[in-house]
DNA sequence: TAGATTGTTAATCGATTAACAATC
DNA sequence: TAGATTGTTAATCGATTAACAATC
């Protein structure tokens, strides 16, 4: 029989522990030591009691009266994000998106570093994006086995996104940071997490869209 | 007494709609002039039940043993979250990612139209980046009042972020769609919604974490 | 009519919030 | 000790899922 370690952390926990390591960085670089759960829950306009049962999900442990470690609390959450070590990664499609992300340089303090590019356009191949080369997609595979990388980033145009994403798979390629569009149909066990910016956007405009009707009922 | 018209929809369900508009459009553009909630769901890996859920909590109705009219019901959801009719917005930061926002045409579809580019950077203002002008930053508050803009998406660097948009504020700005990693502090009634790419990263990042440690154990 | 599918009402599940004893 | 803050257990809230009558 096997133990299951833990009940599985909750995803609207995972998604905001990098914000909590944003306040946290923020502390430490200004000197400061210890933080309480309400002092970070301020900052991000949550509640005290929820930063605690997200950090006590990850399992850190404060100190009753005092607070929690910086440091060590800081350690901690980039442990459990997978972030303490960096992961490697290729971006394919090198467009307008692809090239903002090449060149971002914030992924870093994420674990995340993109070391090269992929495309079919011949025109892009061998040229520089802030410092890193593009390669032809067909060198793909070659590069992926040699390198050990398991994570693509896919910033290609929307058509292409399914068959990139199957090439890619056969490549050896393990997870994919999904910038386009589509829903990606992927073999069993290859993971992939889509950035969904329409979700976000649909947000901000239903919410302007409240927001205006509300005004001009006011006036 | 005012009459509370609707309870207003779940976040969770404005963030689906637009993945039901890509299905829906999709069908259409293949003629499909019918769909049940179970394809959609099919083709999104959702319970058809959520589906209808959320359909019906956009106020739409579909036609029992026969499903929604596809026009019909693309037409609702564009008109639920405002994506009938555009919204011009402004671009403030016109680095790497900026670039890439200002030429992705994707916006579109969900009513975003990024009109103009600026920034403080004097090399780039009077530059085109994707056929659009960048202006000075300062020229903000001459254009927001003369175009009525609401919209503002903000990427600059994290530094300047909450500096400019306290700014754009100041200038009529309503609403921004903030890409940087900035809790912006802003006025009551002013909208801000932030995409969160590291919270993306993080669910990828604690997934793959866990797949490869399943991957070491099972070896 | 028979089959398909909606939309409502109720049940379940999971996340957030509250209360408070434990502890530094 | 007094004040602050954690972490657990229980209560509440909201979203998802199930069941099923209504209807095309």
């Amino acid at each position: 029989m096997t133990k299951k370690i833990s009940k599985s952390v909750p995803q609207p926990t995972i998604r905001r522990l990098p914000s909590y390591l944003q306040v946290l960085n923020e502390l430490k670089n200004k000197g400061g030591s210890y933080v309480s759960s309400s002092f970070i829950a301020g900052q991000l306009q949550l509640e005290a009691i929820q930063v605690r049962k997200d950090l006590s999900a990850t399992g850190v442990t404060g100190q009753a009266g005092v607070g929690f470690d910086v440091a060590e609390l800081i350690k901690h959450i980039e442990e459990f994000l997978g972030w303490d070590n960096t992961h490697d990664a290729f971006l394919i499609g090198c467009g307008n998106l692809g090239a903002a992300l090449i060149g971002y340089e914030g992924f870093k303090d994420s674990g995340l570093n993109i070391i090269a590019g992929f495309d079919v356009d011949k025109s892009k191949i061998g040229k520089m994006f802030a410092g890193k080369l593009v390669f032809d997609l067909e060198k793909l595979g070659n590069l992926v086995s040699r390198m050990h990388i398991n994570i693509a980033v896919l910033a290609v145009p929307p058509r292409q996104a399914q068959d990139a994403a199957c090439y890619a798979v056969s490549c050896g390629i393990k997870a994919f940071w999904n910038f386009t569009p589509v829903q990606l149909e992927v073999p069993e066990g290859i993971i992939v997490e889509r950035v969904g910016l329409e979700s976000s956007l649909a947000v901000l405009s239903s919410r302007l869209k409240e927001q205006l009707k509300a005004e001009k009922v006011k006036r």
